[in-house]
DNA sequence: TAGATACGAGGATATTC
DNA sequence: AATATCCTCGTAT
């Protein structure tokens, strides 16, 4: 990439690489795409991604394969893959020691294979087995006869297959899932973002969470029943937590076995329901034929950009540098977006403005690419970017990448196919971040540091654009700005938005175009109007807050919240009842007082004590944590079996997790500490006080509580 | 086998008066 | 007792 001639060495088997890598790093030549693993470099070379075409003449003999190619000829294919999903789950005893069921579900089977040494009467549905053994060699024969392509289920590598493969080890079986004879092979994640993955010949193991996660679909909780409810609208067949409802499984299984069996086969057939509503295998696939991942390891970021960008680098006949893991621990100082200083206040018919897939339309104007960047200052012409680097004109590689992937995704889009247009847009979202980490061999600071720089540039760009037609922007973030319109009509408004968008675009491509010589990529959407529009203040500040506002949509009428309480996990269900009560009320006029006064009463009264629980992630093991003790950490303390989500109240004598409660709510708490903080900011908007409000009819109580 | 930075809030703990 | 700082979590983009 330096420009220099570079020699390629060729050598009989993969594994030979690495000694010959290691002596010539010892007599200090610098290698390429060392680290490079042979099967990725041997399918960029072949252009090979998702679909596969082979010629050959097949044997039959070998690792309990139908066929084995000896050296045969491959090349690229645009696989349609329609492939046969299995949806599985397993029960067991609440330790996950003992199997008790194995459900399967799909490729038009639902059943249930029970372990049952007494041999009990079962529905039909089921099938039972004296032992554990037995039921685990029919499930591995039912995946041998029913030969699914992808296995999936909730959880399923980390809980069901990791179970299976610990209990068959006991069993002294083989748990050969695979189209071959090999056993599974589970590779556990590490690190805190990757997710753990199954070796299975021949078929792909899919995890619903992994594959929600990976393709950026929020949840607030990634339960199977919780996801279930969201997506399909219904829950699992037995409620309560996961420890009750392992103890609740077990006495099913013990005393009503045809519930046990319902309750079995849910699982299994909610998980392939969800995986199926939401398209994500057709855009796992999509994915994989992108990036040329498997369909297992889309979420792979650096390796998704290797794949790609390596493809195009070889047409040029450059080699890439080899990734040095000295780097990984080199942190760089980066900047990201910049975040304008809000105006706190309360505003009628605001418009707010995004720019288009900001940092992929940066890359593409400015031809922001590994290869483009000059490192020397001996060129000619370069554009100068804004953090003062230095890049050529010459046609580079990721921005042609980009060009064409934008293509396609307005293709996908008209042709109404919205997993590829995700599939793309999860992947050009994913190269700034690639660009600036230094795993990444095509790791480069002060590129990444352009692509955010430029991105601040236009966004102070697009505010001063607004000011200077005297509009008040009164808020931005990274990529978007809020703009007060200055217009008494929604409907007008709402017209003019898009006409406002479009005059600045026109300037925009203006001035990219005078200042840098180079095409603008950029476009300014209008998003949104706002008919009404709150930006709270810091609460212990008059300045305002960032990312935390509340609007009321034009022509929905729908109260949308961003960043505030509402939209956070860790505050009770109380607050937020009451902020999006609030909120609705100011926004449409109608009085607070009344509402709020009424509201604590009821609080103080002990009639909303089922809305006063705290939800808090544990981030580590409790007892990692030594400098301070949070709230929920304490009450995870007093847990016999504290999960990663702690649930627990404020007692009057502190802290309690919900399952082991000791004592009393401490209601004031919630009215000082839940309520007055969500309250405060819309009653000063209306000139109130919450003490006045809330507070004044019940100073008799007040005191009661002090003389006890 | 690892995309990024920016930000606010509450509560625990440390420091200052 | 008041105030400052640190730790932790969950969020926006």
């Amino acid at each position: 990439m330096a420009g220099n001639p570079a020699a390629k060495v060729i050598v009989h088997l993969p594994a030979d690489t690495l000694p010959i890598r290691d002596r010539l790093h010892a007599e200090s030549v610098p290698t390429y795409e060392a680290d490079l693993r042979f099967p990725i470099s041997y399918l960029i070379d072949k252009n090979i991604r998702g679909g596969i075409g082979i010629v050959g003449i097949p044997d039959d003999r070998g690792f309990g394969a139908d066929l084995v190619f000896t050296n045969p000829e491959i090349f690229p294919s645009n696989a349609r893959l329609n492939p046969r999903v299995l949806s599985f789950d397993i029960e067991t005893d609440p330790n996950a020691r003992r199997l008790l069921a194995i459900a399967i579900h799909g490729l038009g089977v639902d059943e249930v294979l029970v372990v049952d040494p007494e041999e009990r009467q079962l529905p039909k549905s089921a099938v039972g087995y004296r032992t554990e053994r037995e039921a685990i060699e029919v499930f591995i024969k039912r995946i041998e006869i029913l030969d699914p392509d992808v296995l999936t289920g909730w959880n399923v590598i980390d809980f069901d297959l990791a179970v299976l493969a610990r209990i068959a080890r006991r069993c002294r079986i083989q748990l050969s899932l695979g189209r071959t004879d090999s056993t599974v092979q589970i590779r556990e994640a590490q690190g805190f973002f990757a997710s753990s993955q199954a070796i299975v010949h021949g078929r792909v193991v899919l995890d619903g969470i992994a594959l929600i996660r990976g393709a950026f679909m929020p949840f607030k909780n990634y339960s199977l029943d919780a996801v279930s409810r969201e997506v399909l609208g219904v829950g699992k067949a037995v409620e309560g937590d996961v420890r009750d409802r392992a103890e609740e499984i077990l006495d099913k299984y013990n005393n009503d076995l045809p519930g046990f069996v319902h309750y079995a086969g849910t699982d299994a057939r909610l998980a392939l329901e969800i995986v199926n509503k939401l398209q994500l295998i057709p855009l796992a696939i999509k994915r994989s034929t992108l990036t040329g991942m498997t369909m297992d390891r889309v979420s792979a970021s650096v390796a998704s950009f290797d794949f790609v960008y390596l493809s195009q680098l070889r047409r040029k006949k450059i080699v890439a540098p080899s990734v040095n893991s000295a780097n990984y621990h080199q942190r760089e100082v980066h900047s990201g977006g910049l975040v304008l200083q809000p105006s706190p206040g309360m505003y009628q018919n605001v418009w707010t403005f995004d720019y288009k897939s900001l940092y992929p339309s940066v890359i593409r104007t400015f031809n922001i690419d590994p290869v483009s960047y000059l490192a020397g200052p001996e060129s000619e012409d370069p554009i100068e970017t804004t953090n003062t680097a230095r890049i050529s004109r010459d046609p580079a590689i990721l921005p042609s990448i980009l060009d064409t992937l934008f293509e396609e995704r307005e293709a996908a889009k008209r042709e109404g196919d919205p997993v590829a247009s995700q599939a793309i847009k999860i992947l050009m979202n994913s190269f700034y971040g690639v660009l600036a980490t230094p795993v990444c061999r095509f790791h480069n600071a002060k590129l990444a540091n352009a692509i955010t720089s430029f991105g601040r540039y236009f966004l102070r760009y697009a505010k001063d654009w607004f000011e200077s037609l005297d509009y008040q922007v009164l808020y931005g973030d990274t990529d978007s700005v809020f703009v007060e319109s200055g217009i008494e009509s929604d409907s007008e408004a709402y017209e003019i938005g898009s006409a406002r968008a479009a005059d600045f675009n026109q300037e925009l491509s203006a001035h990219v175009e005078k200042q840098w010589s180079v095409e603008s990529k950029l476009t300014l959407e209008f998003e949104h109007l706002y008919s009404k529009f709150f930006l709270p203040a810091m609460r212990k500040s008059k300045q305002g807050a960032r990312k935390r506002y509340a609007g009321m949509e034009y022509p929905s009428g729908q109260v949308e919240f961003t960043g505030m309480e509402v939209v956070r996990r860790d505050w009770t269900d109380l607050a937020k009842e009451v902020q999006r009560e609030l909120f609705q009320k100011l926004f449409t006029n109608e009085p607070v007082d009344e509402y709020l006064r009424e509201y604590v009463r009821e609080l103080r009264a002990g009639n909303l004590d089922e809305k006063l629980v705290y939800r808090k992630g544990l981030r580590k093991p409790l007892s990692k944590y030594t400098k301070v003790i949070p709230p929920h950490v304490a009450a995870g303390r007093k847990m016999e079996r504290p999960g990663k989500v702690i649930e627990y109240l404020i007692t009057v004598d502190g802290p309690e997790p919900i399952d082991n409660l000791q004592h009393p709510p401490d209601r004031e708490h919630y009215v000082q500490r839940q309520i007055r903080p969500v309250a405060e900011p819309v009653l000063a908007a209306l000139g109130l006080d919450f003490d006045e409000v809330a507070e004044r009819y019940y100073q008799q109580d007040l005191f009661a509580n002090v003389e006890e």
